[in-house]
DNA sequence: CTCGTGATGCAATTTCGTTGCAACAAAGAA
DNA sequence: TTCTTTGTTGCAACGAAATTGCATCACGAG
């Protein structure tokens, strides 16, 4: 049995591919959830950015698209539940969500690094960051670095 | 040149034996903040507690001895600024304080390793995280690793 | 002891996160 | 297509935590 379609968005979800309206439609359905115009504008904002985006941001990012604040608020945690998003925490008290990378539904092991003058997030490489020495046992789930960005720093 | 006082408030900070108010006036003097009431009670409830407290739940054990939330706050901010605390997040949006547990007193120059379950806050060696690949301009403060300690790893 | 700067207490404000509710729209059934 | 069910949206309100303004007060240098 091997359904075209069900393949086919079966890679899209794997590379993280979300271009095309009906792609999204797909993944959403598949999910069982239902598919609205407010949904397919806030997974393809975050398909376009590519980086942990706080609530506020996206509200302010989706507001020239009518979406309200409870709207934007209430898909992040739906879609986050259904696994479509990742959710994260980057030092500063904010959620930040954003499209899983990495091949496993899992979210690929890069660090973030967040400027703590402007709140910027970047994703680093994946080996921008080598930890060794560390306690076996222990399980790393996050690497969160913390500082001022090329454009903070410049002296004022 | 060897100061009797000062090498003692050295080992003091570096073992994190706060215990007696001496020391800890020592300490602040030391750091250039000045000794207040309110402070050495902070810190003394910080050293009698030993975990990440937050804001809320150290303004309310420190009401009784009559500290205002905005005195807490602040003073959490800006004994952290200073290295005597160290501010991480578990996952739920809330600040929270201790007292560095690691062999070394000064924050900052390593990384830390933050249990999403437990809350323990480990200090790891200046050489356990290597950055590579950095943006040359942006200036790196602070490297956190989170995830779950050897001990909450263990299966339930 | 006196003075200047930083600290404190109190109150108000901001920022996020979260929820209630009535109108509305998506997806399946008829 | 139309009907019906049920999840969704927009708007407003609420709550908790963080943050700030300001007048008063205390530390500590001189």
């Amino acid at each position: 049995m091997e359904l075209p379609e069900r393949a086919k968005l079966h890679a899209m979800t794997m590379k993280t591919r979300l271009l095309r309206d009906d792609d999204l439609r797909a993944v959403l359905a598949q999910k069982g959830i239902r598919v609205t115009e407010q949904r397919l504008a806030l997974l393809r904002e975050l398909a376009k950015l590519r980086l942990p985006v706080s609530h506020a941001e996206l509200t302010e990012r989706l507001a020239s698209s009518g979406l309200d604040r409870a709207t934007v608020y209430r898909n992040l945690l739906a879609l986050t539940e259904a696994g479509l998003l990742v959710r994260t925490q980057l030092g500063d008290n904010v959620w930040r969500f954003e499209l899983p990378r990495g091949e496993t539904g899992e979210h690929g092991a890069h660090a973030h690094f967040v400027c703590t003058d402007c709140g910027d997030v970047a994703c680093l490489a994946d080996d921008a960051v080598v930890l060794k020495g560390l306690s076996a046992r222990s399980t790393v789930s996050e690497v969160q670095l913390r500082g001022r960005c090329g454009t903070c720093v410049r002296p004022s």
